[in-house]
DNA sequence: CATGAATGAGTTTTCATTCAT
DNA sequence: CATGAATGAAAACTCATTCAT
């Protein structure tokens, strides 16, 4: 019997270095995109500055992203994707009291989305929604519609138990839970940035709490 | 009597037309300078469209005003000079009961600043503060300073007056307080005008106010 | 009795110079543009070319055309259409015996389109024509066809009084008296231009009208 | 009988495939840079659409030429030496009268050069002479000069035997009836095939031959 | 030999700003 | 004062060419 030729699996290809660069230059550019629009805004970021702070030609960027249009796009969509499994996550492992719930899913919120990237691109949103409708929708129904509904499921669930009081609105209720602390985020990377104030996040998160609990308890029941 | 001249004299009026143009160009170029801005934002707004909106050539523009930042600029404190006076106004001649005061002060922040024109320009304020410093000092101090201000000693006055319950803080109260019917505009003029969600304005601020009352009223007090 | 003060009609404005530049402006640029598009083709044709030529910046071509494309089918418009008409009005002037009419319509042709801006377009819409699909429609139909269309009417026209042969296919007559002509110009603004081979206009056109005349006479009737 | 190897060893062919594969790259490659060429034109033809078609990587095209310019004088030469080659030995092979050896001498033209690729490709060299001084001069030299002296001889062959009227100037005789089918050949591959007309060949050729021949026979010899 | 990622020079296009009339 | 034609710097985008693997 004739030894079995070594097999002709495809070469073993001892790990081509620019095949891993390959692999990493998307996140690479994604990340020095990320910080250029933040920074500076979609309009005035300049292909030339995130090429050069990813250290690569304005060429290479075209390998990778069909513009400066879908660059932005993918910034987005990759930042926010698995953030949104991750908070998710943390929200379906809460539970016991409505009012525990509640400190959980606002701390949980504010521990993902004030990470300095992720607010920093909600910020982008926001001033670019006109010019990127597409982008805009996404947001709305991946981000914002999701947590709104939550916070809203939570209420509901806290005054059907009889935690919480049975306010009329719930609609201006999550919005009064959710928007000061977009808010915040938002403030801190625009108006905020250029007078110099400075976030305490985590007392920021402690007291927001703590007042919206103050709204929401029985009185009776009351005893902070 | 001297004979009348030849030449076509123009009529002595008093009011001359051409006078009151002159007079009010100014004010006729921000109103289509806001329009632009607030519409495409700052980048994409272009000083032809600026120009042709208000009926001029993109030359008279610079005999106004020194250049598209110079333009922006004055877009902005013309229109919020104005605005803050009369909500000053507004608010000092609010009396009576802390509760009262506070129902007053917010219908008439939400009136004053809920002005399409002007919730737009905040947007915008909040969109650019990164490339205008200037203005992004002058927002902050001249007007959301101001407002916070008013807020805080108006919770501090509701507690002296043991009308309200003791926060234990004020910075994070009033962001609570204010910060969700800012974000209402602006969320009005980015996202929310890309998904068509649009406000029922009174109704909004009734059940805020309601809601914010909720939460400082003293448990044993409360009889909404 | 006062007199009538002079009518304030419109000022007799002093003929602005730049009212002046304006107007001539679109040709200029045209001609410019004829030049370098000829020369180079299409593709190598530079704006910055353009531009400098007619003593503009590159920015003034903006002002008057949308881009390259648009200016590329400028020169072709404006320099076909009064070539038409000029050509059909010699046509329809020629009159008597056939031979007499072809000669007429040949030289005429030739005349017309052999002045050297004009056949070196000929040569670019042929060059270009994948590329730019609406001129060759417009030049198959308002040039191509109408010149077919003429000299077939021509062909029959002598062919039922009697005086030129029965030819079997008109079509392939009327190619082989226009594409020989055709050819000569296209060949002047490629091959020839590179290998410096030179036409006497005047000698060509009288042997190819004698050539084609040749062919058409009728055996007995032969006494060139 | 042996077990067959469970390891697919390639056959000890005599000659390995990719030998075959090194030998033939070339001709592959010129023949999808032919495709591209003669579609897009020299310009919008890109060196990866040619090899993405040859399947093989842009690299590898520099392999084998130099580069763009390089590449497309490959095609012009590599389509052309066989053809001229086999045109002349058609020629050359044509015997008997002067009208037999015309016939047979413009059928086997165009039975040549109507070759879809080959004609685009003279479509190609007329677009871009200008571009390629080189190639234009190639192309006059080797090929067109050598179709038209060999129909001047054939013309002067016919006169001398007395076969041929006596047509006054050769040059513009040949041209007469050269330029048609090149022109039937660029135009089909230019305006033609965006207005969709197509040709019968056969049909063509020999109605072309027949209108020259009524041009060339002698009157008094005339029986078609 | 073959690959394909990376490059960067070259071109089109936009628009705030200027200035002669 | 007003005009609007002209400018030119700045930025996005393309693609032939190179070279490390």
């Amino acid at each position: 019997m004739t030894p079995t030729p070594a097999t002709p699996n495809k070469p073993p290809r001892t790990c081509r270095s620019w095949e891993r660069r390959k692999e990493h230059r998307p996140s690479e550019l994604l990340e020095a995109a990320t910080e250029v629009f933040v920074t500076r805004g979609y309009a005035a970021a300049r292909l030339d500055d995130i090429a050069a702070r990813a250290g690569v030609s304005k060429g290479t960027l075209y390998l990778y992203y069909a513009g400066k249009e879908e660059l932005f796009k993918a910034v987005v969509r990759v930042k926010f994707v698995p953030i949104i499994n991750e908070f998710q996550a943390r929200i379906e492992q809460a539970t016991g009291s409505s009012e525990a719930l509640l400190t959980e899913i606002l701390e949980s919120w504010w521990c993902c989305f004030s990470q300095p990237k992720l607010s920093g691109i909600i910020k982008l949103i926001i001033s670019e929604a006109g010019n990127f409708p597409e982008i805009a929708r996404f947001f709305n129904d991946e981000v914002s519609q999701i947590g709104k509904q939550s916070t809203r499921s939570l209420l509901e669930r806290g005054i059907e138990r009889n935690e919480f009081r049975a306010v009329e609105d719930l609609e201006t209720a999550s919005h009064l839970i959710i928007s000061p602390m977009v808010m915040k985020l938002v403030w801190h990377h625009s108006v905020g940035a250029c007078v110099g104030d400075c976030i305490d996040p985590e007392n920021f998160i402690r007291q927001h709490t703590k007042l919206v609990l103050m709204m929401l308890r029985k009185p009776d029941a009351d005893q902070t």
